[in-house]
DNA sequence: CCTTGTTTTGACCATTTGGTCAAATGCAAG
DNA sequence: CTTGCATTTGACCAAATGGTCAAAACAAGG
């Protein structure tokens, strides 16, 4: 039976984590390194190691949270609803999950870049099915002439690439459109052009 | 004056480039090694650092020569020619440089990623600056009735993500589709995207 | 084949890095 | 206040890292 962790543990382990995070998701697995997170997180670097054994599982810790909330929006595309909306319905849920968790967009974006080792896996599996029975919802709804005709698994990348773009890239995008804030302008064209490319 | 470099130089210096490139665009420049690359090239480590100065000077001329063309397929749009075509071509220009130049592509999204810091000023002055002539043309266009009303920003931010999305996140496209080839079905689908979008 | 400049390398160095450990400190229950 | 456990730390280590340097190997023209 594991103990229940103590209050300090509680503080310490969430504060190591969201170091982590912060570190992690600017410079990649290897250009990270422990004195910069313990820093971060204010702790020493021994007293890191002691919440975690290595760097190793710091960011493993981080991947496995991100992995589980990171899909949900997909997960709620729901076949039985109005096509047009669900549809919709996600892609503003992952652009706000963009606006309100960054650092966990650039996270996965550095673990993609560098070829996804830790987690390709996965991504042919679980990810793979979750998208392939999204596509089918999609694709029912296309023949059924509810929707456009369009590559299903070429929208759901569309989705992907629109609305992480905002978060991965924040610093062009912010470096182009000045001081005028991104979101607002980004949630009302991915309404219209959603709105044109699923109209049948 | 400079002496002309000998043909092994050229040699030598393409190789570290090449293989800068590689590994840079994989890990970062933190998460890059000097030995990395070293092996990469086929060369000694003192080797390398006789032909460049230091790990920086890698990575720098790496970005000088990348800016120098990444930035060519937007300034080829042209405002008086047709509309709905320039901005259509722009994508699919934008897209064969996913699929030609993905390295490059990855290492720009490092440096993007990690915050910009080598690059940041050229991209609030020249990036901004081409950008907003391009947006300006755009928005002229939709003045006329020639394409729908969208914000240029947006726009250009949309065929940005979307092209470079497949080559940034190839592992996870290529997860998802399995042995399909991405590109093909990817310019299909930009096509009737911004047909869509952009018909008045 | 000799000279001169180019290229390559083995040995080396200081610093950084991930990680260990024994000892010290903090803290809460009895 | 003490005892026992949780927490923290300074000192340390081996390996990796960016970089240097003098000497060796090589190439080409005279």
């Amino acid at each position: 039976m594991t103990k229940p962790p103590t209050r300090i543990q509680q503080r310490n382990r969430a504060a190591i984590l969201s170091a982590g995070l912060d570190v992690f998701s600017q410079f990649g697995f290897r250009g990270t390194t422990l004195d910069q997170i313990a820093e971060t997180a204010g702790l020493s670097k021994p007293n890191l190691l002691y919440y975690f054994p290595s760097k190793e599982a710091i960011h493993a810790a981080l991947l496995e949270r991100l992995l589980d909330t990171w899909l949900d929006p997909l997960k709620a595309l729901d076949g039985s609803g109005d096509p047009i909306a669900e549809i919709m319905g996600y892609a503003q849920r992952k652009l706000a999950m963009s606006r309100d968790f960054p650092r966990e967009s650039r996270l996965f974006a550095n673990e993609i870049l560098q070829g996804a080792p830790r987690i390709e896996r996965i991504l042919q599996s679980d990810l793979k099915e979750l998208v392939d029975e999204k596509a089918a919802i999609i694709q029912a709804w296309a023949d059924a002439g509810k929707i456009a005709k369009i590559d299903p698994h070429h929208l759901i990348f569309s989705i992907w690439a629109l609305t992480q773009h905002y978060a991965d890239f924040d610093v062009q995008v912010r470096a182009v459109l000045g001081d005028k804030a991104p979101y607002d302008g980004a949630a009302v064209f991915l309404e219209s052009l959603y709105e044109k490319l699923l109209r049948p």
